[in-house]
DNA sequence: TTCCTTTTTTGACAATTGTCAATGGAATTC
DNA sequence: GAATTCCATTGACAATTGTCAAAAAAGGAA
């Protein structure tokens, strides 16, 4: 997700936003590998990858699962944990050495507080996230895992040259060896 | 979705929200078969099923896929629409002769303006959406069909005794025939 | 470079699910 | 209650994807 990608009627609302979250963020660089937040813990920050690659993953039965990628100018977060503040399940690890913006969630609970018509953006930027899980749903139910990757490539065609294919294969929802055979296919 | 079912730390607030929706809100009788909001239209009603059982559902290569069930108490429109605008890919129907709460989007905007605290709700009524559906994502990916279904009994026992196979079957995302035969397994 | 680790590919086989065609049964309508 | 439509099941076969084991290739560290 991206903030500022927002259509919205009050681009003077929106602007305020941008310069009132720039106020609250703090950039750090951290090198590849470094964990952002870790699975069992309440996340109390949204990150914004300013530069780098970073991608939210999980434990199923023991193996590795990506959740979501996220490049420059994109928002992450542990979702099930940051609004809710319950413990989560998901990690975020850095996939280079990466810039991240840091914005606590305190902060911007203070920051709702003081100008409560902010929470339109969130709800705004949750109902994409909402949105873009809607089509990845869709993906799963109605496309062949070739298709899926396909469409992959086709829409983030960045993600290959940066990210291993294992956590390609696993954010699909297919094997390594399955994820092999359908690059190879003609 | 169910309105209410909110974890907050304001229950005054929540209190005035439901009183202001009961304001807002007209319910109407309606028989099954009826659609209450048809794909390729902006969807200008949140719907509260009252009494009775309906579906979201949209059509893939011409079959009729299900997207989503709601029964009594819950929340139900054309996600895609409702928020956004924008003309909707999602036919909304009733699967029996039920009582729905009609909620303008106009009445909510209004209101939400006037109350602009209540984007609270908004947000968090969405984040469960949102929760909800990683959740389906999940089931997808790491779930055969047979735990699907059984997942889904557990869960929602009373939707096989209101429901036809073939919409539970393109809910889980298999075809009519595999559920047949998961149901007949031992 | 050379060694060591990680990542990716390949092969053989099994399990799951889909497709198409046909049939059986239940519910609704006239 | 007979006819019609809708819903659900079954059979035979094909396609897709997974599992396990091993080898090859690529990338990093000493």
């Amino acid at each position: 997700m991206i903030f500022g990608n927002l259509i919205d009627t009050n681009q003077f609302d929106l602007k305020e936003l941008l310069a009132d979250i720039q106020k609250i963020k703090i950039n750090e660089s951290l090198a590849k590998h470094h964990l952002l937040h870790r699975e069992g813990t309440i996340c109390n920050h949204l990150f914004i990858v300013e530069q780098g690659m970073v991608r939210s993953f999980y434990y199923k039965d023991g193996k590795d699962i990506t959740a979501h990628f996220e490049m420059e100018n994109g928002l992450i977060t542990a979702i099930d944990s940051f609004f809710q503040r319950k413990p989560s399940r998901y990690n975020i690890e850095l996939l280079e050495d990466s810039v991240i913006g840091f914005i606590s969630s305190a902060d911007l609970a203070n920051l709702l507080k003081e100008k409560p018509h902010y929470e339109k953006y969130m709800r705004m930027q949750i109902e994409q996230i909402y949105i873009d899980l809607v089509d990845r749903i869709e993906n799963l139910l109605f496309h062949s895992a070739k298709e899926r990757y396909d469409n992959l490539i086709a829409n983030q065609p960045l993600l290959l040259q940066r990210v291993n294919l294992n956590h390609i294969a696993s954010f699909l929802g297919i094997t390594q060896e399955t994820l092999s055979r359908i690059r190879k296919a003609p």
